[in-house]
RNA sequence: CGGGGCGUAGCUCAGGUGGCAGAGCGUCGGCUUUGGGAGCCGAAGGUCGGGGGUUCAAGUCCCCCCGCCCCGACCA
């Protein structure tokens, strides 16, 4: 591909709205242009990418046994009702109605309709095991979409499901499914942890999502070096800690003017943010809650969810705690409270000696309150945020905490869809039985972002060499030198010629721009024919490393495909 | 959905107290230049996000709406 023809155009300055190295580069390199908030269209270069990115999807999920088919994006109203999904989906589902007022969505996921298509066609278990996969533009009314490509609310995705007659059998897909999508981000060079994840809306009994780690992420995870144990921060758990062995001091009242936040109070009192209770009022539904934890810690909104078993809950407004307990916030406590208020402890705060603890009067707080003597712990629960350090659940090691990029993520179902839709398979004795299913995603154009966020320098993209939208960049220096551009253009022929995906910059522009440009493309080859062709040489440089070798003119293109050969190996 | 920011040329932005619509980059033509986003000369390019209002006069002041970004909540 001759650049000057290609339909690849790159900014000089980075776009106003992107934050993201991802969403940045990928804007101001020409491989992706945005729509509307959360909806881009994917240029030609972008889409070299995706496709290579798709390509190796296909060849694993082919190779463990998985059938590519293409479900509808226009999904009819009556499927999700039969789930329920149709009400419990919200305002995330796309809607919308034919001409003759028929209701449809643009389908978000597929299992409503992966489970209709095989019910019509399943009937015994000798059709079963069956897995079945598509790769598919997704429609989801994000509340907040963000990052580019990293959450947007039309994106690509490759989904799929398998169909088993029991438990067991159901795990071996789970099993096989895993293996692929571990052979399938290593082939795309894309460092991922598989952590164990909660199940969430969708349902089912085992979930593990694969988390690319990235600085600009939105899955917070926590792995232990020990014993590898990993797992997505919403769902670690936190045990109590030990009794502290402190003495304890005689309780003291204290005037704290202005201290509304811990930060302030530790520091008025010089008392450590861990030994001062935190209390947050929230409400659940039409009750008063409570939820005591130690300063130095927050609530783990996810973890509160589950224990409170639904998500209609909020913090209490200004307005609320005043007229309730008479205060303000950074002065609510655990004394004198109406008996309509339920309080759960954090596990945090057990066994902590001489706590600070407010007592719903504005500006006083109670020092070296201690448990048993100066108040007492009600009903406890996990609900406290993971932070570095925590101890592994498994070991007990120090667990490390990251945020990342869920790129993958894969559950067993069970029969939460297909007993439902009637989802039925006769096994050998002839009884009917429920369909066993699991499904398994792959973020595809997310895929692309998270490569660009582990792929990075301040001048650009970094490609690895399976992925990148061409392989080798031709660059000519000053194409009015004819002898320049003449062996520039014999390299560009003997490149395509020997089966390297090239682009050559036949461009007249200046050298610095025609470098600045391929650094920020971020092509993994590149042979600039410069002055030294008068010496019969070329340069032929790696983007990832920076490296470079000067080779003879008749050795470049050569050389070039022993190192492409090694970087797809 | 709550909080914050922004919307002026293709892009990045400047335009106190209301008074002729601007710069750099990019584009087009010409000259010159070619190992790290070159230089000079010339040109084209705008419903100032939209609507309403105040005013002799609105990019600027007021009201309503729309869009985009960031934080939070939400999220397979």
């Amino acid at each position: 591909m001759r650049w000057s023809r290609y339909f690849l155009y790159t900014s000089k300055e980075d776009p106003a709205e992107a934050e993201a190295p991802s969403h940045r580069l990928l804007l101001r390199a020409g491989f992706v242009k945005q729509v509307s908030a959360g909806v881009y269209e994917i240029l030609p270069a972008g889409w070299r990418v995706i496709r290579k990115i798709e390509s190796v999807i296909r060849k694993e999920m082919d190779r463990s046994g998985a059938q590519e088919l293409l479900l509808t994006v226009l999904n009819p109203a009556e499927l999700w009702k039969e789930t329920g999904r149709w009400d419990s989906y919200g305002d995330e589902l796309f809607r919308l109605k034919d001409r003759n007022s028929r209701e449809y969505c643009l389908g978000p996921t597929h299992e409503e309709e992966i489970t209709d298509l095989v019910r019509r066609f399943i009937r015994s278990y000798r059709q079963l095991p069956l897995i079945l996969y598509q790769i598919q533009v997704k429609f989801r009314d994000e509340k907040r979409p963000r990052f580019g490509l990293i959450r947007g609310r039309e994106f690509l995705m490759k989904d799929a499901y398998s169909f088993d007659t029991d438990e067991m059998s159901a795990m071996m897909s789970y099993e096989t499914m895993k293996f692929a999508y571990d052979r399938i981000f290593k082939k795309l060079r894309l460092n991922v942890v598989m952590a164990e994840a909660s199940v969430g809306n969708i349902g089912g009994s085992m979930s593990h999502e694969f988390i690319a780690p990235t600085e600009y992420g939105e899955a917070r995870f926590g792995y232990c070096e020990n014993c590898s144990y990993a797992a997505n921060a919403e769902i670690i758990p936190l045990p109590k800690p030990a009794q502290e062995s402190e003495e304890e001091r005689p309780l003291e009242k204290v005037k704290t003017p202005g201290t509304k936040t811990i930060e302030a109070l530790s520091d008025f009192l010089k008392v450590p943010p861990r030994k001062i209770l935190k209390a947050l009022l929230y409400r659940v539904k039409d009750e008063w809650l409570m939820v005591l934890i130690r300063g130095d810690r927050e609530v783990d909104e996810n973890k509160l969810e589950a224990v409170l078993g639904t998500d209609e809950f909020r913090l209490a407004t200004d307005e609320e705690v005043r007229e309730l307990l008479g205060t303000e916030k950074g002065f609510i406590g655990i004394f004198n409270l109406p008996d309509r208020i339920r309080t759960l402890w954090d596990n945090s705060v057990h066994g902590v000696k001489n706590m600070v603890v407010a007592l719903n009067e504005p500006d006083w707080h109670y020092v070296n309150a201690n448990p048993g003597r100066d108040f007492h712990y009600g009903e406890f629960a996990d609900l406290a945020q993971v932070a570095d350090g925590d101890p592994c659940p498994k070991c007990g090691s120090p667990l490390k905490v990251r945020t990342g990029l869920e790129v993958g993520h894969i559950f067993l179902l069970g029969t939460r869809y297909s007993e439902p839709m009637k989802a039925y398979y006769t096994d050998p004795e002839g009884k009917e039985r429920p369909i066993v299913m699991g499904c398994y995603g792959i973020g595809v154009s997310r895929v692309m972002a998270a490569i660009v966020e582990q792929n990075h320098d301040d001048k650009g993209i970094k490609w690895p060499t399976p992925v990148a939208p061409f392989e080798l960049e031709v660059l000519c220096l000053n194409m009015s030198d004819k002898d320049m551009a003449s062996v520039a253009e014999k390299i560009y022929m003997e490149a395509e010629e020997k089966g390297i995906e090239t682009i050559y910059d036949d461009r007249e522009e200046s050298a610095g721009f025609k470098f600045a440009d391929a650094d920020l493309v971020g092509f993994p080859y590149r042979i600039v024919v410069g002055k030294k062709v008068k010496e019969g040489k070329v340069e032929i440089q790696k983007r990832a490393t920076g490296e470079s070798w000067d080779v003879p003119v008749g050795e470049a293109v050569n050389r070039v495909k022993e190192l492409i050969e090694e970087d797809k190996r």
